[in-house]
DNA sequence: AATCATCAATAGTCATACTTTTGCAAGTAT
DNA sequence: ATACTTGCAAAAGTATGACTATTGATGATT
């Protein structure tokens, strides 16, 4: 009974906790872009031997985090630089302060993404695909109607996961965890209604059907209309 | 007078070489998923030291085209778990047999991204930025008109690159690179028309005029008729 | 003031020893 | 025969120290 762990970041080796903990400083700008650290520093500050701390800058430097030069040190490199698509980042930038920013890049990047996957996804969907969003349809409206947060955002996140696997893209259907956290961000900072909106469950559908159909222009402006209906429903909420 | 170096991957370090060599023969399959590597194979293969293979080995893992367990190895993961949006995997993959693969998923995730791309650089551009893509559309029509591919193929990647830029948004804005290297796959691997086709730059310049004068809508539809007209023209050339 | 040589700080590399985890196999009991 | 321990050994993980190479800065020389 060989389970991988749940969590790839709950790590144990100390590797990663050196790598989160200098990667959150970073992103959360504890450690600002320009500071320079040097190695034996990261060494004492974490209590670790020399390769556990070159690992982690290793990997923060191939994240485009922090860039390592000789007798220079370990300097932080400004967020222009880094791989703002890693998921790692984007995770550490969802859990610190820059949390409102990244939804916004997020959703920004959702409203393009998701038409294009629907469309895709309209002329590649398996049936196993187009079922399992017919199911997370199915959960969306009964939950919606009960206005069972928790699970409605489930059938939600499976919903749109289950469409950008269907568009056949390996770029795209990647950002499935990602719109998944978008989704789950909103539900977890009120910037949902308090009961889902009908009409939202009732574009779903529509997705989910021009899908089956194959209707490709369908599904981009049934998507479309999805994401404009939920920053519609989120600016309301704000006044 | 301190330049840094032109490819940052033209790296002398030794951890750079066996990195590349290691990513290139994952995405090229010359090291099929599941295959199981040891360190000290890795250190005789490459003739380096532990850290230097392991530094390598965790960078790779950092992406997902690698893990490493105890008593096992290390072993090749398969494409559906690699961080395709890294911009070194999308390198290596149009390095490798596996580049029109690579290019049709990058022209599909345009198709998303670059039209909400100029909507929102409509809102947002700066005038430095409008005035970039103006002069981008005047060498585009210049070099166009002579059948100049090479100069055409740098105001086009200078047009993209700044629209993405442009729209405010860090993550579209790293695409800017991904895109620039569609473009020049396109030309370097005859998919371009000998002569440009003029509707194509009218649309650019159609694009650059809308984000100057502020109209979202207009600049996403004109966007979305250049990604129309480039496959057009690419499936055109097919037949 | 500009150029050059020297120095020292710091990362890069290597080798080695030790620790920890864990798959596997042999053996044992049910 | 099956299931359950037990122990072993393989492999990565960690720590350390020595040595190399690069490079910014300092100070001397022109």
């Amino acid at each position: 009974m060989t389970l991988p762990p749940a969590h790839p970041e709950a790590t144990v080796e100390l590797h990663g906790s050196v790598l989160s903990a200098l990667g959150t400083a970073v992103v959360s700008g504890a450690l600002a872009a320009g500071t320079v650290l040097t190695l034996e520093g990261l060494c004492s500050e974490y209590a670790v031997s020399r390769s556990v701390a070159r690992e982690a800058v290793r990997v923060l430097e191939s994240m485009g985090m922090l860039a390592s030069r000789r007798r220079v040190g370990v300097t932080v490199l400004p967020r222009s630089s880094w791989n703002v698509f890693d998921p790692r980042v984007i995770r550490w930038r969802l859990d610190s302060t820059d949390r409102v920013d990244q939804l916004l890049s997020l959703s920004e990047l959702r409203r393009g993404v998701e038409p294009v996957a629907a469309a895709l996804a309209a002329l590649r969907a398996t049936p196993e695909q187009c079922r399992s969003m017919a199911v997370a349809v199915s959960d969306m409206e009964v939950h919606g109607r009960s206005g069972d947060l928790g699970p409605y955002l489930l059938a939600d996140q499976a919903f749109h996961r289950t469409l950008l696997e269907a568009s056949g893209n390996e770029m795209l259907a990647s950002l499935g965890e990602v719109v998944a956290e978008v989704l789950g961000g909103r539900t977890h900072h009120g910037m949902m209604p308090n009961r889902p909106n009908p009409e939202a469950v009732a574009l779903h559908d529509e997705v989910a059907r021009a899908v089956r159909l194959g209707d490709a222009a369908g599904a981009e402006r049934a998507m479309r209309s999805i994401i404009d209906e939920a920053s519609a429903a989120m600016s309301e909420l704000r006044s």
